[in-house]
DNA sequence: CAAGGCGCAA
DNA sequence: AACCCTGCGCCTTG
């Protein structure tokens, strides 16, 4: 059955599956999330965090369920000044709506995002869901049970069932938020104390032997007895880059509020200053530092789970680092907003932020750095983001280049080979031994690759001493970038192997296909903050972006083999797609004409060729050899001539290009969100994005009634989370009448279907690159001929092999000759190295 | 120092 | 509902 008959009622209209699930109520609601947990076995960190009763009954009376399933909620009566009131919450399931355009939706979303996971925020209403997680989230930033319930009681604008929050939410609220968040680990002075508010749930967790074992009982003092401490605050601590502006801004809203304002908000403002507490006092008892990891554990097994704090102010143990932010970096709003989660008690909480891609993240982190002011690691995906790391400390703080040091293969090599000259064979050793001492004894910012610390094969032997180093000592704070990746079964070993008082994990996208991502709850801490990509669109700080899904009908014949084909092939079938390629190039002339540059994703390495060659557009995937790169890249940002590039997954991150507008996906990564997001997060940066109403555009190419369609509604999720819409175009306007269109010959058609039926047959591949490889190998190819070449073709298969490097040939010479459908299959090729991998096998085995 | 193997992530 | 291609980093070798 067509697919796109399930789909049709989403055509051309705003696509929120969001809202539209809330519709379908059912008769008994499970929070998906605690459903999740309670199956998840590799989450054994948390084990029984998770209340057990956190499944909300629905819909009592006076409710009514009609057969159908939509309940009838019309006799719920709403609050005075209910106007004013942005909240509804769903009893159904207990989903908060928030009305997005009250004046008082910004406040409340504050609010909201701190105490729930956003469900989907489209233009006008937002709804959001708490989770244990969520909730957990919450009590880390200093919110208690009874404010959450207090501030959710006065936002809502309903009575239901005679209270204004349903009892169950009230009860899940309470079970979360009882245990969460109420005690501390404390690291002062390098030694650990286990911290509370509350005494009680100190004995109470000394009741458990493993945890009274840890104890240091110095003073001999009675087991009941707890070190006391007034609380902190952040009386004093100045958060560096702070715009005085955006406070007195703020100050004068405040002051504008009406009556009703202050009747709602002052407890959301009074919960984030925090400073009313200067009263109250914490106990603690101290533990052995050997034993923590094991303490954490045991109270994570007993409900309790330990928060991290890292109280740097007072810390004489680690020596200080002379680093601040230069007196012209500022930093945006909420930029200090994720900051003041972090350090809103005066200490330094671990925990997550979630900002778009080119919202500054990096700023974020480094303004972290320079509030702590302690040896800092700084762990990157890539080495190229490890410069990227290095360059932006430079640029934004004063830190002395002296007190940077790059930790990469690539890096490390440079040294070797310099000190090689040296006739000593131990001179290097020396040298690193000696720099290193010199490093311990003061401080430093080390910026390095998760692979490089995660790496558990044999290192070389300045990468050992190196990573000597850096396990052996304490670090103020180590800085994860793409937290997202941590989770995975390597990387996660840093997090252990690294002793760090503070962790802060950033992101744009924290989401994996796999159900690891709940993990960085107790890898790293809880999500601090998380901000909002459409207010920081609407506020120019990233570009606006249109997004579209363009449905391409299959062609007859790609239709037929689509239906025979093996899952393999059908990916390239779908891609190739005639009338694709045909939307494809519609779209980059159509935005070339209007002054876009534009980019085209394609994960598919024979798509991106393919399309590239035919459309004579410069293209880079993961063989492309860095100086070509680099002539490609600067063509495209400043030659006018070059409005568009196609770039494989090398383009999801890292590779920064604030020129381009426009984006067109011609083949994706089955269901990644992630990619999806991140790909989209090449444009937010747009240089243009203050011009005004500029938009910047995004299209997912999509071929009609194939599996595409699924994948493609998967991958959209996160951004629609996000309050994307995801307008559907099944047919673009003026395509027929555009002149010069590849493909448009039946023939032609014909004739790719042949090169693509026999096209990539894995063995055949690797063949045809050798040949091609010795064909070519005289005239190696440079960026100059490859680009100077490149640029003129237009679909011109015969000449292929003069015009392409290496193994780009692979796939005409497979199709037996120029392009003719051939029947025999390529597996002619090259004996010798078909065994190869054979013969490897067999091998590994003995 | 270029190129290839290996392992990993998603 | 699972998927497999691709890219990258680290290390070794010629």
């Amino acid at each position: 059955m067509p697919l796109s008959a399930k789909r049709k009622f989403f055509d051309e209209e705003e696509y929120t599956p969001g809202l539209s699930k809330a519709k379908k109520t059912k008769k008994q609601v499970k929070l998906p999330v605690t459903d999740n947990l309670s199956e998840d076995e590799s989450f054994s960190g948390f084990q029984g965090l998770i209340p057990k009763n956190a499944v909300l009954n629905i819909t009592r009376p006076p409710y009514k369920m009609a057969p159908n399933g939509i309940v009838d909620y019309s006799s719920i009566k709403l609050k005075n000044h209910h106007a004013s009131r942005p909240l509804w919450i769903n009893p159904g399931n207990g989903h908060i709506i928030l009305e997005a355009f009250s004046p008082f939706a910004e406040k409340a979303q504050d609010f909201l995002i701190t105490i729930s996971e956003p469900v989907s925020r489209p233009s006008l209403i937002h709804e959001y869901k708490m989770t244990p997680y969520s909730l957990y989230a919450a009590v880390s930033v200093g919110l208690e049970t009874e404010a959450i319930i207090d501030v959710l009681k006065m936002l809502s604008k309903a009575c239901l069932c005679g209270t204004e929050i349903p009892d169950s939410v009230i009860e899940m609220i309470r079970e979360c938020t009882i245990s969460y968040g109420k005690v501390k680990l404390l690291l002062k002075q390098n030694r650990y104390f286990v911290e509370s508010s509350h005494p009680e749930v100190l004995q109470m967790l000394l009741q458990d032997p493993a945890i009274a074992e840890a104890r240091i009982n110095s003073d001999g003092a009675a087991q009941d007895t707890f070190i006391t401490n007034k609380a902190p605050t952040d009386k004093g601590l100045v958060i560096p880059g702070k715009n005085d502006a955006t406070a007195d801004t703020d100050n004068k809203a405040k002051e504008n509020n009406t009556q009703d304002d202050e009747l709602l908000f002052n407890t959301v403002v009074a919960i984030d200053k925090e400073d009313e507490e200067d009263e109250d006092e914490v106990h603690s008892f101290e533990i052995r530092s050997e034993k923590f990891e094991n303490v954490k554990k045991r109270c994570n097994e007993l409900n309790y789970p330990m928060l991290e704090e890292y109280d740097f102010r007072n810390d004489a143990t680690l020596a200080p680092l002379e680093i601040d932010l230069k007196p012209i970096t500022v930093i945006r709003p909420y930029q200090e907003k994720c900051l003041s989660k972090m350090f809103g008690n005066g200490r330094a909480r671990s925990g997550i932020i979630v900002l778009p891609c080119g919202a500054g993240k990096t700023l974020v982190g480094i303004t972290a750095a320079c509030t702590i002011k302690k040896s800092c690691l700084v762990l990157c995906t890539s080495a190229v983001s490890v410069m990227q790391w290095k360059q932006q400390f430079l640029q934004w703080s004063n830190i002395k280049e002296s007190q940077i040091s790059v930790f990469t293969s690539d890096q490390k090599e440079k040294v070797r080979i310099t000190l090689r000259l040296v006739p000593f064979d131990d001179y290097f050793s020396s040298y690193l031994i000696y720099w290193l001492t010199k490093f311990i004894g003061q401080s430093g910012i080390v910026i390095s690759t998760y692979s490089m610390v995660a790496n558990t094969r044999t290192r070389s032997y300045e990468a050992s001493k190196m990573m000597d180093f850096i396990t052996g000592r304490e670090w103020g704070f180590i800085l994860l970038d793409e937290v997202h990746v941590v989770p995975a079964n390597m990387f996660r070993r840093v997090v252990t192997t690294i002793a760090a008082h503070t962790k802060l994990g950033l992101t744009a996208t924290l989401v994996r296909e796999d159900d690891k991502i709940q993990d960085l709850n107790f890898l790293i801490g809880p999500k601090l903050y998380e901000a909002n990509w459409m207010d920081l669109a609407s506020k120019g700080h990233i570009a606006n972006v249109q997004c579209a899904e363009v449905w391409c009908d299959m062609t007859p014949e790609f239709y037929a083999e689509y239906l025979k084909a093996s899952s393999r092939k059908r990916m390239l079938l779908y891609a190739m797609n005639p009338n694709k390629l045909q939307a494809c190039q519609f779209l980059i002339q159509y935005h070339e004409e209007r002054g876009d540059k534009v980019i085209v994703f394609s994960d598919n390495v024979y798509a991106l060729e393919k399309y590239a060659r035919l459309l004579g557009v410069p293209f880079i995937h993961g063989k492309t050899k860095p100086p070509e790169r680099m002539y490609i890249l600067s063509k495209f940002q400043h030659d006018s001539a070059t409005n568009t590039i196609f770039l494989s997954k090398v383009g999801d991150t890292s590779i920064d290009l604030p020129e381009a507008t426009c984006l067109i996906q011609i083949s994706s990564h089955y269901g990644s969100r992630r990619q999806e997001a991140q790909r989209l997060g090449r444009i937010l940066r747009a240089k243009r994005r203050n011009d005004e109403g500029f938009n910047a555009f995004f299209y997912s190419l999509v071929s009609r009634d194939t599996q595409e369609m699924f994948y493609s509604t998967k991958r959209q999720q996160f951004l629609i989370d996000q309050g994307y819409a995801f307008k559907v175009i099944t047919k673009l306007e003026g395509m027929e009448k555009a002149p010069n269109l590849v493909y448009r010959e039946h023939n032609e058609q014909m004739k790719l279907l042949g090169e693509v039926l026999v096209a990539n047959d894995n063995a055949a591949d690797l063949d045809n690159d050798i040949e091609a490889n010795a064909d070519d190998l005289p005239g190696t190819v440079t960026s100059r001929n490859f680009n100077s070449q490149a640029k003129g073709i237009v679909r011109r298969t015969t000449n292929m092999k003069s015009l392409s490097g290496a193994d780009h040939m692979a796939y005409f010479e497979g199709s037996g000759g120029h392009g003719k459908p051939s029947g025999s299959t390529p597996k002619k090729k090259a004996p010798a190295k078909e065994h190869h991998p054979l013969f490897k096998r067999q091998w590994m085995k003995r």
